[in-house]
Order: structure tokens, then C-alpha cells, then sequence
DNA sequence: AATGGTCACAACCGCACAATG
DNA sequence: TCATTGTGCGGTTGTGACCAT
């Protein structure tokens, strides 16, 4: 419905962030915190940066106490188990792996856990470039782009938490007991993943699981 | 050594939701 | 109750690094 942009584009840098503007961000950050207004934040501190920029910017690199670095196997089986219960509801998979951030953990996926999981697989289709408009793999991302809830399982009222989500997560306690659940379950699925490494390119995931 | 292709990461964009007036 | 504004999220794109030919 064509909202208005949060901020003058025209005005706006775009692009890397230099190291001056990282540090700009961080300290003021870390002594003022955020103020409750992205949007304001910028001009605070003579940023020609978007807020929105910059809010991404904080939480996905300068945040402190972000793990950076090589995924480990127990992140990767999280990460390919939650994303087999609740979808591509990355936040929330993030809520589950301290340090790490919905940004990196959808880089992770989309580069290398989802190649593991769907790709190569059926033959030739490792060769496939992202240049080649990567076809999102049939059994996922039908056309169900986002917030669609559809991706929530219905198995163990899975509605009622996961779809309680919302961007405040107020019911993290409950959504975390919830997801630890399904951790549980999901996890002896995924064991065809991480199990055989070798051979698991092939192995068909759980019909179920593919829902 | 040069070139082309692929990969991985950072950042941007647009949409939907929640809060507030 | 409705309109507006700010925030959060997920998808997508741009770019530099790396690798193979």
C-alpha cells in the first residue's frame, strides 16, 4: 500500500559501513543505548544512515557477545531441525543459538545447510549456480513467503506456541519449552542427515517433515 | 598469469505487525 | 475506531574472495 520510506533515501548512504561509522554507532549505542528510536538514532550521532540501516547493523555485527565464525554440528542439527518444525522463522531459530543472529543463521542456511539438505541430491542439481535465480527447492517456500503460518506444523498444538510468535516473543518461556520439543523430535529425524554424512544427499527427508 | 564461475557474507528492500495519538 | 509511525522479519541482491580451468 506503498507506505511512506522510514527515512529520505535520497540523503541516506548506502552500501559497507566504514570502521568510523561502526564506531559511531557502537558507542553511542553502548553508552546511551538506543533510545526506543532507530529512526531518531542516526541524526543523533550525524549518521547518513537509514535507522532501519542502522539497527541491522547493530544487531548483526556489532552487538557484543555475537558468536562469529564456523557453525558447529550441534548448530547445524538446531538449525535444520527447527527449520524442519517451524519453517523459516529465522528469529526465532536465532532465539535458540546464542550469539548468533537471524541474518547469519539464513546466510548459513541458504548457502550451505539447505544445499545439505535438498540440494545435489536428485543429480546435477549441485551444478546450479545463485545466478541462476536459485529455484527455491520445490518442497519449500511454496509460495508461502512470509509470516505465513502455514509452515507451523500441527502436530502438538504446534499453533498454539509457535504461532503465538510474534516479533515481541512475549511467551519466550513458553515458545522455548515448545521448541524444546520439537528439538526432541526433530532431531531424531535429522539423524539421516548428520548420521551419514556420506550418503545423506540422497536419503529422502521424512515425508512429514517436508510439510 | 588471466579469466570465468562459484561461494559466502553483508546489506537493502518491502511487507506486516504493534504501538500510539 | 481509525490513521499514522516505528519496529521486526524474511526474502533478495550486490560484492568481494576464492577456486578451477
Amino acid at each position: 500500500m506503498g507506505r511512506a520510506p522510514c527515512c529520505d533515501k535520497a540523503n541516506m548512504k548506502k552500501g559497507p559501513w566504514s570502521p568510523e561509522e561502526d564506531e559511531k554507532l557502537k558507542s553511542y549505542i553502548e553508552q546511551h543505548g538506543t533510545g526506543g528510536n532507530w529512526i531518531a538514532l542516526p541524526q543523533k550521532i550525524g549518521l547518513k544512515r537509514c535507522g532501519k540501516s542502522c539497527r541491522l547493523r547493530w544487531l548483526n555485527y556489532l552487538r557484543p557477545n555475537l558468536k562469529r565464525g564456523d557453525f558447529s554440528a550441534e548448530e547445524d542439527n538446531i538449525i535444520c531441525s527447527l527449520f524442519v518444525s517451524i519453517g523459516s522463522r529465522w528469529s526465532v531459530i536465532a532465539t535458540r543459538l546464542p550469539g548468533r543472529t537471524d541474518n547469519e543463521i539464513k546466510n548459513y542456511w541458504n548457502t550451505k545447510l539447505k544445499k545439505r539438505l535438498f540440494g545435489s541430491g536428485g543429480g546435477g542439481g549441485g551444478a546450479a549456480s545463485r545466478k541462476v535465480k536459485p529455484s527455491p527447492p520445490a518442497s519449500m517456500d511454496n509460495g508461502e513467503t512470509t509470516r505465513s503460518p502455514a509452515v507451523v506444523p500441527a502436530a502438538g498444538g504446534g499453533e498454539d506456541s509457535v504461532g503465538n510468535y510474534s516479533s515481541g516473543c512475549s511467551s519466550a518461556s513458553g515458545l522455548m519449552s515448545e521448541l524444546d520439543e520439537l528439538l526432541q523430535f526433530s532431531l531424531e529425524e535429522m539423524g539421516w542427515l548428520f548420521g551419514d554424512e556420506s550418503s545423506s544427499a540422497v536419503a529422502p527427508p521424512p515425508a512429514a517433515a517436508m510439510n
